[in-house]
DNA sequence: CGTTTTCTGGTACATTTGTCCCATTCGTGC
DNA sequence: GCACGAATGGGACAAATGTACCAGAAAACG
């Protein structure tokens, strides 16, 4: 720690957060080891999350996980940091949503990219068990809710709604069923409620 | 395979579904296993489901592990099993449920026994990814759906009241709550809708 | 009683895993 | 050009894992 006589391989700083401060090009490498570890996860579930195997994914060598990963429980973290962040954003892109539109993405994400989907809600449901990952999870939550609201959701029936649409996601990644835009939106009309 | 000059060591029969006809004794044994599983994914997930671990939290000896169940895919198979055909019992055994059964055994199932659950919903979703699970999965959902459609929602209201019945569990799981009983119930008013 | 089957528990071993180490290459400043 | 830190990739090794084996105890049954 003292002897720095060469490169003693270790990622610069990064310290916590988003700052992608500090890696101009390998960051590339480092969204490829995350979707990686969505790649296995989705094949193999989450006891096939190795890093071996999702270097393998990823094409990078072994040391390469390690390099931009501390270990095996940051490459979780991070993943689902990143696969959450990604869809939480693709819900806020909605910005004066209509039931149509959300219905269009909720397909978008719980069919046509029903593998990513999957993953990710097994980040998140290993996510329960640390304390750390929650503000993570709250955020895909929330963000549910706020695209929710913004399609015409009265106040008081926002969170009930988000129930239902939780719980509509989850068929969907189970059945693939409704798969379709028209489909998802006459369920969303009946788990809304009365009002839209 | 041909020369039993002793015991060799194998589970005598036990083909396939329910039939504890061979396991006079040593069934316990197999259940604690079995409770085992959930323990260990209640603490350290699904990737903490070893053989090893699984005996210890059982205690038992590793090859007890390997006698009951032939590799650690029966061992989960058979988790997921009992988990689901248990909590599916119990809403079975509400014959003419009021919401506010319902409502209590939720509670009982999502917040007092939480470890427990949360290890189910885990396996359920490890069941996604394996066509041969699906079935026990789906008897988990059918059952959710009869106990709403006994306790007086309308038949079709009854798929999209699971869908938010599910979400709130899930929800229920997360957070902790709603957790009480009668905080419970009033949200599944909500959800159920107008009628009940 | 004896015998046969079920069950026990300890051990052994090949394989896979996480993680460290180091020599080499790449990229960007002077 | 050169030098220096970032990044690479391959190899090594201890620890953990799945699984098989086997000698003996316990129980079931005649």
């Amino acid at each position: 720690m003292g002897d720095p006589t060469s490169g003693d391989g270790q990622p610069p700083d990064d310290t916590a957060a988003d700052g992608p401060t500090l890696t101009p090009k390998g960051e590339a490498r480092r969204r490829a080891l995350l979707d990686g570890v969505l790649t296995v996860l989705e094949a193999g579930g989450p006891s096939a999350v190795t890093h071996r195997a999702v270097a393998r994914a990823a094409g990078v060598p072994v040391s390469a996980a390690t390099y931009y990963f501390a270990g095996r429980d940051d490459l979780l973290r991070a993943a689902l940091r990143h696969a959450t962040t990604d869809w939480a954003r693709s819900f806020d892109r909605l910005e004066r949503a209509s039931l149509r539109d959300l219905a269009e993405t909720l397909v978008r994400y719980a069919v046509t990219e029903r593998g990513a989907a999957r993953a990710q809600y097994e980040l998140l449901f290993t996510a329960m068990r640390d304390e750390s990952l929650r503000e993570d999870a709250e955020l895909w939550y929330s963000s549910l809710e706020h695209v929710l609201s913004r399609a015409g959701v009265p106040p008081d029936r926002v969170d009930v709604a988000a129930l239902a649409v939780d719980g509509l996601i989850v068929r969907m990644l189970w059945r693939g069923e409704p798969g379709t835009a028209a489909a998802t939106e006459r369920v969303l009309r009946q788990v809304v409620g009365p009002l839209s």
